[in-house]
Parts: C-alpha cells; structure tokens; sequence
DNA sequence: CTGAAAGCGCTTACAG
DNA sequence: CTGAAAGCGCTTACAG
C-alpha cells in the first residue's frame, strides 16, 4: 500500500503538494508539478487513505440508513434511493436493519457514530420507547457534535420529520374512491398503534370516511401487525365479525397481499366479492392477481431527496419541512360493490366453491 | 466529543491504559483503575474514535457487500444475511447495488479500498468483461495487501467462487419433477448467457433433460433478461412459437412472476393449461396466486455463511470452497399436462375466453 | 506556487 | 500493573 509520502518522493515533492493535487480541494498548483503528481499517483496505484482524512475532518462519507428490515421492499426501495444520490457525491451507504428493536438501533446508532459516519437517516417510522430515546438522543447529540447530520423520514419520536409523508391523505383519498365506487361499508386493516405510520393511516381512514359523510363503525377496524400474516389475520377478523362490509383498505400492501390471500383461501373473490386496497405501491402490488389498487409514495425518490438533505444539512444549511405526496393508483383488486356484502354473502360463496 | 486523552485525565491515569481498558484486548489493569476509567468514560460518553484506530490497523470493521440491486428480493435477502452476521462481530455492512455495471462495481470497490474496509463480498454473478476485470482485480490486489478479505458468493470471471450454488442441481430436479408428474415438453426461459448463474442453469435444465431421457428441443429455451419483462416475453416468445410444451421452467422467480403474469393476460391457466417452475424461492414465490413451484436457495444464510468465511479469513484461516444447496418446492404452480399441449391449445384457450 | 511542521485520536512496543 | 513516546496517513495554517 503505498501512502502520500511515496507518491510525494516519486513525484520529488513533499506531501502537502501531493494532498492538493489529489483531494478535491481547489488549490494552485503548477500544471508540471500536477502531471507529475498524477503520473507517480497512477504508476504507484495510489488511493487515498480515507480514515486518515476523515480523523482529520472528524467524519468520513459514508451514511447510514436505519430501518425495519432490509428484505421489506418499502424500506430496500428507500435505501436504494438513498444510495443514487449518495453514490454521486462519493458517499457509501450503511444499511441497519433494526427490527425495530431499541437496543439493535442503539448498537447500530453508537457504531456510526464510532465510525464517524457523516450521518443518519432515519427510514422507519418511530416507536414509542422512552427508554430507547434517552440513549439514542445522546448518540445523535454526540454524532452532530462532529457535525453529522441526521434526517429523518417519518416521524420521530418528538417533533416534526425532515421529510414526512402525506399518509392521512393518501387513506382518506382511497376511501373516497371506493365510496364513488358505490361502496359504503368500507373496513380498515390497521397496523399496530405503536407505530407512527399506521396511526397516521388509521386517521386518514377516519378522516376520508368522515369526508364521505359516514359514520365509523369501531367494528369495521381491525388492529394487526404490519405484514402478510397480519393482513391474513385481518381478512379472518373480518370475516368471523358481524358487521357488513363490501371493501378493506389495508395499512400496507404486504397487508393486503396477505388478505388477498386468505380471501382466496376462502372461496372469496376479489373484487366481485369484496375490494380490496393496499398502501406504499410496492413492487408486488403490481404483480398479484388482482393486481392490487394501492396508494403510491414515491420511496425511491424519497431516499434520494433524504441524501439530498444530508448534503445540505452537511453544508450548513438549515432543513425545513417537506411531505411527499401520497396518490391513490387505482388497478383491478377494486370495483364496484357486491349485490351482497360479507360476510353475510359468505354461505353463498361457500356453495359455490362446494359444487365445485 | 470527548477523546481517549479526556478520559485519561478525568481518571487520572494515562491515555495507553485507558486505551487498554476500553478496547477489547485483554491486558491486564487493576480493578481499581479499570473501574475508574470505565466510570470516566461513561461520565463523558466516550465513543472511541473507530477511525483513529481503523488508521493503525489498517483497516475498519466494515464490510462492504456488491450486489446488482437492492432492490431485488434475491440480493436483499443475502444481504440481510450479510448483516445479521456482521452486527454479532461488531461489523457495518455498505450496500452497493452496481447494477452490474463495471465502470460502478470498480468505483464501488475503489470506494471501499478508500475507507479500509476489512472486506468485500461480491454476491452478484460475475460478468464477462475483461476491461472492468483489470481495474477490479487491481483494486482487489489492493484491498489485500492491507489485509483485507474477499468473498464470491457466486462464480467470479476467474477461479473458484469461496460460495458456490447447485444451480445446475436445481434445474435439474426441477426438471425430472415436472417429468414425473408426466410433462414430455418442458421449456425453458434463460438469462442471458453473459451472466455464470443464467448459464449454469441452462447447463442444468439440459442435464435434467438428458437424465430424463429426452432430447432437447432448442426451440424450447428462450433467452431473455432475468426479471418480470423478460418472464412475459419468453412467455410471448413461447406462446408465438412453433414447439409444443406442457410445461415451463425459468431460470429465475422474478422471470416466472413475469411469464405467469403474461399468461394469465393471454387467458391461459396455470397449472391447468400449463406447468410453471420459478428458481431462488424469494418471498414473493409463495405470495402469487397460484403459489410458485421453485428452487429454494438459502439465501439469508448464504449471506451469513459469506460473513464467517469473512471472519475466518481475516483471522488467517484458509478458505475451502463449498456448496449451497438448491432444493426444489413443489407448489400450486406445477402439476399434471393438459390433454393438449401449447400453443395448439391456444384457439381453444381464446374459445373459451371470449364467450364469458 | 511549494514545503516544514503540527496534530487528528488512537495503539503498541519498550521501560520501569 | 502503568506510562512516555513514536507513528499510522493525511491536511492545513504558516512561511517563504
């Protein structure tokens, strides 16, 4: 491996000329002396000792993206858009796939900060752990006393997220569509009330209905996990309940998709039989069959405006507040209304299926 | 940001012993003063500086994981694999998507070199490209002459992979499967023949053909991208074609998620009217409806296992290559031919559309 | 335009 | 068991 100082002695200069001509800093230097910097640099193989820079400017470009789970394509899309941007500035993505566990986001917040990272961007959406708030405030308190930034892209624990989502909106607009649909009993498959994102969904759910001059019935709301199960979960809730229904909108695709399935497994048709909605447009929701209707944010881009705020943030320049827009995308799990709602139509489906 | 010399003056003791205590090695320091440094540090909340000591080490707890994107299930789920073992060892893991792109691999691993990470795991399939093989190799060369690992978890241009797949296995199973539940014409939809993965398991679909004891029929394997475009039109590809087949098995999940859903838009039931087989088993195989019959690669564990080789190597120990399994996964997507083979069936197929 | 020198925060022989 | 000193590879005032 060869350093500075043997570029610097090829090149019969001192090292503090051969620091100018390869960092990226604009500095006068001679065009012989350059080229003759350059061709020693090229002849020795020479790549710059990244950690002896950054403990100089006391962080090194490299970010790190904290969220639920790598493998969940809501949060792989983000990190992706993450790394587009970042990778144009020369900066290298750290994935930490927290599970939401407090202490794994701790372990994994204290590492960044060890390695001086340049900064954080939180991707998930915040739980309510007072605990886990003491600890991690303290490690973001001590990454931005080196000057690292820290973005987040939902909401934290306290105060307003860098980048929010329009997630109430996004619910309420579906729920309109599928009253103008013809629905009028529409159920909601929510996340767990500790998260942040599925409260938010949830009020969007009450608002639209609202809008739509229904009154809420408590009985049409279920309360699952986040993913496939609790989406199959929710699908069985529903339909072992008493009350009509002629439409779920999910939380969340991986929600839906988990409905869907069960619904199928129970001889129930979608959307003949019920309409079905999910929520965040990821990949799969285009490929199921129905191809789900959904309300699109845009992750990606999302991701990549996160690493644009680093930037700025890195730059000394003070954040404000954005949202990102939430638009409904209307596919074939919707239509229009059963001529009988479940699960009250559900012996008729089951002779059906019999005969079969 | 309170350093190592900080925490030496509040305990009153000097820089080397608080070093001593605070760093893993194990040296022996009285109980009196490691206790009074342990308080120090807690007192000031001192982080060590990992770049500070990464500069004389040579090298980061970092390891940095090359992937074609993160965004496909199939590199997201190794790379989780990659993390959950890396976090255990105190290691950060750096996600590069290099879209397969030479010119983005070389400046990835330059990136990588930069920062000393201990190790690169390459888990996409070597391309051929004897330019970019140049640049990388010298930064491969690099990274190993300040002690760095590194990892293929797939066959690279040259030499042996550190972690291999039985693709060709796979393939081959699969193949002899959909023969024992009577399918004669059994096609296959490739990747391109640039990439190791597509070839060898093109090399295993005519292995399973030949243990079968059927010829093959080179109007049967069509060559496309191995994602969701090129799953619908080798679809196309065989549907406009000449040969018979009851059958079809894609080198890939995201390929059969494409051609199934081709398929369904040309009316044609799966498996009724055809048999079709995925490869890698990622979540979405068992999320479509019908569920995808497929090869399970262990994916996460792939990616753990490449993180202890890491491990191993960086403590000295020589690698040995080894094997994953591919086990086949007999779902609702494969069963018994139909009485008329595709695309004959086709006229009746539309028959049977249009009058519904 | 160029160089000598100090220093970033650690670790590790070397003494004691 | 503890400490003083050197050095990892850079960058950046400070001189010239």
């Amino acid at each position: 491996m060869s350093s500075i100082t043997d570029v610097a002695k090829l090149a019969g200069v001192s090292p503090a000329t051969v620091s100018r001509v390869v960092s990226a800093a604009t500095y006068p230097v001679s065009a012989a002396t350059r080229e003759r910097v350059i061709d020693a640099a090229r002849e020795l193989d020479y790549v710059p000792n990244a950690l002896a820079r950054g403990l100089l400017k006391s962080q090194v470009p490299v970010v790190g993206v904290i969220v639920h789970d790598i493998t969940d394509p809501y949060f792989s899309e983000i990190v992706r858009g993450v790394e587009d941007a970042a990778s144009h500035s020369g900066y290298l993505v750290i994935t930490c796939s927290s599970e939401r566990d407090p202490e794994r986001e701790n372990s994994y917040v204290r590492l960044l900060r060890s390695m001086r990272a340049s900064a954080v961007i939180f991707a998930g959406s915040g739980v309510d752990d007072p605990e886990r708030n003491e600890e991690l405030a303290r490690h973001l308190v001590g990454m931005q006393a080196y000057g690292a930034a820290v973005v987040h892209l939902s909401p934290p624990a306290v105060g307003v997220p860098e980048i929010g989502v329009d997630n109430a909106g996004g619910i309420a607009r579906m729920v309109r569509a599928l009253v103008t649909m013809g629905h009028r009993a529409v159920a909601f498959a929510a996340g767990p009330t500790s998260l942040y994102v599925a409260r938010e969904r949830l009020a969007g759910y009450r608002r639209g209905l609202a809008d739509a001059g229904i009154g809420l019935d408590e009985r049409l709301v279920v309360t699952t996990s986040l993913d496939r199960e609790g989406g199959a979960q929710a699908a069985d809730l529903l339909l072992d309940g008493e009350a009509a229904f002629t439409a779920i909108c999910c939380a969340s695709d991986l929600l839906a998709i988990g409905a869907l399935q069960r619904l199928g497994e129970r001889g129930i048709r979608v959307p003949d039989d019920v309409s079905l909605a999910g929520f965040d447009d990821i990949a799969m929701a285009g490929m199921t069959a129905p191809r789900l209707s959904t309300v699109r944010i845009p992750l990606r881009e999302m991701g990549r405006r996160g690493f644009e705020l680093v930037d700025r943030a890195l730059a000394g320049e003070a954040l404000t507040p954005e949202e990102m827009p939430a638009e409904i995308v209307l596919r074939e799990s919707t239509g229009p209304p059963p001529a009988v709602a479940l699960p009250h139509a559900l012996p008729a489906i089951t002779a059906r299926r019999s005969p079969a």
